[in-house]
DNA sequence: ATACAATTTATCAATATTCAAAGATAGCAA
DNA sequence: TTGCTATCTTTGAATATTGATAAATTGTAT
C-alpha cells in the first residue's frame, strides 16, 4: 500500500474530524453557499467560519468562488458526502447492535442471575 | 441533523486520522490478528501498538479476544473498510484531476503566454 | 521464579482549537 | 479621488489535545 495514499487518508480524515467542519459539509451538500450564509446558519463568528473553511480549503476538500465582496464555497468531490453517509450507517449499525444486546440482557435477566451492567455506549469516548 | 451523530462522526474520523491506525485497519482487513503479529508487521514498539489499538478500542472500532497470553483484534463493522475505500477513490479522483489540469496547461502553453504556475498539489497540506 | 505478551503510566514535544484584534479587498457614495 | 461599509481572511496568544518514547505494571504460561 502506497505511503502517499495513507498520508492522504490521514490528512483527509483529520480535516473531517471536527463538528463545525462536518456541519459545513452538510450545509454545502445542498450546493454552494457564501461565507455569510454559512456564518448565519452556524451561529459562530465569521472568523471562525473562515478558519474552518481554510482547513477544508488547504486539503482541497472545498473550493471558493469570489463574487463581489462575497465568497461562495462548494465541495470539490461529491464522494465526500459518501464518507459522511458511510459514517452514519456505521453509527446506526452500532445503535442497533447495542439495542439488541440490551434486549437480550433483559430477556436473560428475567430467569437467570443478575447480569453485570457493563454496558458501554457503542463508539463513544473512553470513560 | 442530530448532534449525537455529528459527535460520533467527529470522534470516528479522529480515530482514523493517524497513519499507524490506518495501517492497523488495513492489516485487520484480512481478518483478526494478534498484537504480536501487528507489532511485527508495523515495526514499532509493542507499547505503541497497544496505544493505537486502545484508541480504536475506545471508539469501539475494533474489539479484542484473549487467548492465552495473546490478544487478537478484529474490526467490529466491515463498513469501516468502505470508509477507507471511498477515501482512496477521492484520492484517485484528485490525482486524475490534477493530471488533466497539468496536461491542459501544457497544451495551452505551446501557443499562449506563459501561464501562472500556481499549481497546488491536490488534497495536500498547506504550503 | 522466570519469561513472554500486552497494557498502562509518565513525561515532554508538537499540533490543534479558540477568541479577539487587526488586515485585506470589493462595492458604493459623496 | 477619498472615505465608508460589508465581507472575508489572517494573525497572535492562551489553552487544550494529541503524539512519541521509555519505564513500570499486569496477566498468563511454563
Amino acid at each position: 500500500m502506497h505511503d502517499s495514499l495513507r498520508r492522504f487518508k490521514t490528512e483527509f480524515f483529520k480535516a473531517l474530524a471536527h463538528p463545525t467542519r462536518i456541519r459545513i459539509l452538510e450545509l454545502l451538500r445542498a450546493g454552494e453557499m457564501s461565507v455569510n450564509e454559512l456564518q448565519t446558519k452556524l451561529e459562530i463568528e465569521s472568523s471562525g467560519v473562515s478558519q474552518q473553511l481554510a482547513v477544508l480549503r488547504n486539503r482541497n476538500i472545498v473550493e471558493a468562488r469570489k463574487e463581489g465582496t462575497s465568497v461562495y464555497y462548494r465541495v470539490r468531490d461529491p464522494q465526500v458526502f459518501e464518507l459522511l453517509d458511510v459514517a452514519r450507517r456505521i453509527f446506526n449499525a452500532a445503535l442497533i447492535d447495542t439495542q439488541s444486546m440490551l434486549e437480550q440482557l433483559e430477556e436473560e435477566g428475567a430467569s437467570e442471575d443478575p447480569p453485570e451492567r457493563t454496558t458501554r455506549r457503542a463508539y463513544a469516548r473512553a470513560p
